[in-house]
DNA sequence: GTAGGGTTAG
């Protein structure tokens, strides 16, 4: 157009500039922002706006590569590499006028950025230049006050929304549930979205990552149902958002079948995916998949690092944990909070006390990270598992914060494993002290007592949570045959296939005590006979489902089960046999880590 | 000419 002598004008430099931010061409931009000087155009609103516009977005560009600096405000401390974004507070000063739309373009800028106090400074700025701020400007500032979890300001703008009738706008919507999400208001997401007039595949996206972030698992997964039948197409960030529910859940089938989806799609090459891969396949007890899918990739970032390593932590494999931490240091990937949990992991499961030590040590000393609630926890943890109680005992008395219940809670259960009762019985003071409706004190007191036969001492902390109206969870263990999850709970005889079962059980008992299996009922604290301690054990809900895998499955397959707390002592001997008996590899995950057993041996060694 | 959603955590 130009070749031919037809000079553009002020209605055309608006979609160049778009062009350039969809080709990501800075240069591009900034030689017509050059040819927008020299025909006098950069005096025109609208192409001031997307000149805006595009320098906030390649500010985007440069800081999600690393630096967080301020190009809006900042300009004599900037590296020179970063001066020409720092164009947006130029081009705004140069404006001979400016609407909504200047404004809002800095504010979402602002935001996007990091840079949130700026972004709600220029609202008020706004606002004293008389402008009204719309249904965009709400749009970016509601992200800000998500991730403040200030639901008093999000509740505010969410007024300031249903009185300038914004609501049913699908934009606000999405922002809506994800601030409510962030705050722990999952009933408020709900709601928002129930509210919609129109839904998206972001309004979507939105509000089953709600659900999953706040643990509503079964939900997310109903949302990621009605989705498909809603003829919404699923996107990279829809599947990356519903894997931890398969994760958490161990729904192994489930999180093939969105592998599937997600191969077919072709969005296996993306590092939030792939992270949540390896996450729900390590989970779910497949810790070969997870590392085929980590080896498969050809960048790995820091939370795709973690994931593995935490899965091999999960596993027992403290070896392969460290020795890939060694290489993600030697990759230049930095470790995060997170990362240096997944390391104690894999210590705590293998004993590696020293070895933690030095990592803790090295944690604010090389990589300035200050250890949090829990880095200590899984510190105490280790210790304890380790037998080390009176050092788990001063450490965490010598935190530089107050103890929490939780965190003496490792050490609670780190006495019953060593039957330290003496130590126990400080401990628990210290737990009740900051949290007296601890269960699973009571409870472990209860069975300590009961081991050392003091039925007395064992009562009364019974008698205690029943009068404070507390219930610990019953113990639970779940099974997956042929895509469906058969549940059971200690003592549970509704099982349709229960008679079936009860023979399994018995023929299995036979087997392995002609291999040396004698019930161990030390664990077990019930005042009753010894034959009666057998038939308890014998129904405990790990047991239940075991026996249920092997009757309704193949001989040879692999059984996985999955236990809502750790699984006894006695079971673990009976399952090591079963797994001679009956040849099967047997993947058991507790609420701390994966058992594997295979030919009369467990991958924990017996120390977990 | 301007806006919203994602992975790792005893």
């Amino acid at each position: 157009m130009r070749s031919f002598g037809i000079y553009p004008d002020h209605t055309m430099f608006p979609f160049v500039l778009k062009a350039c931010v969809f080709l990501k061409n800075l240069r591009l931009g900034e030689s017509i922002h050059g040819c927008i000087i020299r025909l006098g155009l950069d005096f025109d609103l609208f192409t001031g706006n997307a000149l805006l516009n595009m320098y906030a977005k390649f500010q985007s560009l440069q800081l999600n590569g690393g630096c967080k600096v301020s190009a809006f405000n900042v300009f004599d401390g900037m590296p020179k590499s970063v001066i020409r974004l720092d164009s947006v507070p130029k081009v705004l000063e140069m404006m001979p006028e400016r609407d909504v739309v200047s404004y809002n373009t800095v504010i979402a800028g602002n935001a996007q950025n990091g840079m949130y106090e700026e972004a709600l400074r220029m609202v008020r700025e706004m606002g004293n230049a008389n402008m009204k701020p719309d249904s965009f400007t709400l749009s970016s500032v509601l992200p800000i006050f998500a991730e403040y979890v200030d639901v008093m300001k999000g509740k505010e703008i969410h007024g300031y929304a249903i009185r300038h009738l914004f609501d049913s706008d699908c934009y606000i919507g999405s922002s809506l549930i994800d601030m409510y999400a962030n705050c722990a208001r999952i009933e408020d997401s709900c709601h928002v979205f129930n509210l919609l007039p129109t839904r998206d595949d972001i309004s979507w996206n939105s509000i089953i990552a709600a659900c999953v972030q706040n643990g509503v698992f079964d939900e997310g997964l109903k949302l990621f149902r009605l989705m498909l039948t809603a003829r919404v197409k699923p996107r990279d960030v829809t599947f990356s958002s519903i894997m931890p529910a398969c994760a958490y859940l161990t729904t192994l089938h489930l999180g093939k079948q969105l592998h599937g989806y997600i191969i077919r799609g072709g969005f296996d090459d993306n590092l939030f995916i792939a992270s949540s891969l390896i996450d729900m396949y390590a989970k779910c007890g497949n810790i070969r998949a997870a590392r085929w899918i980590f080896d498969q990739m050809e960048h790995h970032d820091m939370v795709s690092w973690t994931a593995i390593i935490m899965g091999h932590a999960l596993h027992g494999h403290a070896h392969d944990a460290l020795s890939l931490f060694k290489q993600m240091e030697k990759d230049g990937v930095k470790p995060n909070y997170v990362s240096f949990i997944a390391v104690f992991t894999a210590c705590s499961h293998a004993g590696l006390t020293d070895k933690a030590w030095r990592f803790f040590n090295s944690m604010s000393q090389n990589h300035g990270i200050k250890p949090g609630l829990e880095h200590y926890a899984a510190m105490a943890d280790l210790l304890g598992r380790a037998g080390k109680l009176n050092e788990a005992y001063e450490f965490i008395s010598s935190m530089h914060f107050a103890p929490s219940g939780s965190i003496w809670s490792t050490l609670l259960s780190a006495c019953r494993v060593h039957k330290n009762l003496e130590l126990a019985e400080k401990v628990a003071k210290e737990i009740f002290k900051v949290d007296p409706e601890n269960v699973g004190a009571y409870v472990l007191m209860s069975n300590m007592y009961a081991a050392s036969r003091r039925w007395k001492e064992a009562a009364k902390m019974r008698i205690f949570m029943k009068k404070k109206g507390i219930r610990k969870e019953p113990a639970c263990s779940w099974i997956e045959v042929k895509n469906s999850v058969h549940t059971f709970i200690s003592g549970d005889k509704s099982h349709p296939l229960y008679d079936g079962i009860f023979q399994a059980l018995k023929d299995l008992l036979e087997q392995i005590e002609r291999e040396g299996y004698i019930p161990d009922t030390n664990e077990d604290f019930h005042d009753v006979d010894e034959e009666q301690k057998k038939y308890l054990l014998f129904s405990h809900s790990e047991r239940l489902a075991l026996a249920f895998g092997i009757i309704s499955t193949p001989a040879g397959t692999t059984i996985r089960i999955t236990k809502n707390i750790r699984v006894c002592v006695d079971c673990h001997t009976a399952i090591k046999l079963i797994s001679k008996v009956v040849q099967r590899e047997i993947i058991v995950r507790d609420n701390s880590r994966f058992h594997h057993f295979k030919d009369g041996v467990c991958s924990c060694r017996d120390y977990w």
